[in-house]
DNA sequence: AAATAGGTTCCAATGACCGGAACTCTACTC
DNA sequence: GAGTAGAGTTCCGGTCATTGGAACCTATTT
């Protein structure tokens, strides 16, 4: 029998291969038949069915009554002792409810997960426009502005590498060529904000600020907002005082 | 070499193993070194470690400048797609928002896991008590008001089967007697909902509702405040409104 | 009734996994 | 700064859990 491995031809450990099964979920596929995850997680379907089985036993998945499986509850139960879940989000969440109540506007926390913006949290409702970042959900770095900000902030080599592979374009004012993408960071990085325009959703912009610390930027601070009525300088304002807020809220336990 | 087997002498698939790690993490534990996790886990030290080393790997981990592990955020971004969080949660956390409003008090909402109460979501501040309740965290089901809701809406079986093992004692108001607490089971089915006097912790109580859909009670809702400013039947009536309204959200699509 | 797709079980072969032991590193103590 | 304890890491031979092709179910469609 060949050994473990992926078609790919990479060895794989059996943990490997139930983290894999569990990636194939997705904000647009939450309940995947053993077909759709046999193929996406690339295993032969004999293995999926068993990897599958040792998840369910465990209580990270769940099979519904339609055969689909889905996310169990044991792992959105786990995955709310991750520190992004269990110290930024909560401490940031007060401060987030006061900027929309200023504001009227989706407001968006998001952190660098593994090349992308993970969405901490959003808080918008039906007075605001209707944005594409979801909490939990990921977006590119280079089209929205809290994805600049995590990207600007990031090391000088860590953005070359970021810059080197290809960038996806969501709408016709996405920034895909690298050159003007690094001017866009470096202007973002000294005037200490960002600014995207249309770039990932039509008629939507938004402004974005770091949240700083000891150098590092460890979240940022977003407003998502129509283009007609978003009042840069002003948003500017309010989110640099709501992550200065954040910050020190950080700070303050640990 | 022995099979993979915990020292209690059953077999566990490597799956299994990685399960039985992340398990080692709760609220009260949310940053573990590798000879706790070794501990908890009931593995060998090398086992651990190479268990531990896949987890990094897949994201699932993160190995803190401490030293100490801890839940990765992709545990938590994929947790976000449970339904418990997507459907559930989501749907009701406007009402939950304004039954706050409404009673300043702490609002719970519960779903049955493995045995226990497991807290959804719980909106509450400084405008009321303390509680033991915390959004992914568990309590037993009979020491409050939606665990006993949660509870009194199983099957005869189910009731008797949790009945069987020994019941936690919280605090001296609990209720560890099972033929007490199978009559207040009943009584809490027959009037609608549950109440729960000092029996988590000293000085607070709940009342708690359950959400059904096609017979079956899919969460419990619930108040907890000071058992001096509890107004039971207004209290009751608010929260079955409250319910009723997230019912039909929940029917609005699938 | 045949065909198709999706799902499940079986099973021989094998190499990934197992954990004891040896080793390294770190943090104390004296 | 030598000594020591504890934590963490690496090594490695043996073995059995894991693997995936194949066969077998079971709905659903034609």
């Amino acid at each position: 029998m060949s050994p473990a491995r992926t078609t790919a031809g990479a060895p794989i450990s059996s943990i490997g291969r139930g983290i894999a099964v569990l990636g194939c979920f997705n904000e647009r596929r939450r309940a995947l038949t053993l077909s759709e995850l046999s193929e996406k997680s690339l295993l032969p379907m004999s293995s999926t069915h068993r990897v599958v089985a040792e998840l369910v036993t465990g209580g990270f998945l769940v099979r519904g009554s339609d055969r689909r499986y889905r996310i169990g509850t044991r792992v959105w139960s786990i995955g709310q002792l991750a520190p992004v879940s269990d110290q930024l989000r909560h401490r940031a969440l007060p401060t987030l409810a006061r900027l929309y109540e200023e504001t009227g506007e989706n407001i968006t926390l998001a952190v660098l997960d593994r090349g992308q913006a993970l969405y901490v949290d959003r808080i918008g409702g039906e007075r605001s426009v209707h944005t594409a970042s979801r909490a939990g959900g990921h977006l590119p770095l280079h089209t929205t502005g809290v994805g600049k900000v995590l990207l600007a902030w990031q090391s000088p080599e860590a953005i070359e590498k970021y810059l080197s592979r290809p960038l996806s374009r969501t709408t016709p004012y996405s920034i895909v060529d690298p050159v003007k993408l690094k001017t866009e960071l470096n202007e973002t990085k000294t005037r200490g904000y960002a600014i995207a325009r249309q770039e990932s959703t039509a008629g939507n912009g938004s402004v974005a600020v770091p949240i700083l610390r000891g150098g590092r930027c460890v979240a940022a601070l977003g407003v998502v907002a129509h283009l007609t009525h978003m009042d840069i300088p002003r948003l500017v304002d309010v989110l640099q005082q709501a992550a200065d807020s954040i910050r020190k809220e950080l700070e303050d336990d640990h």
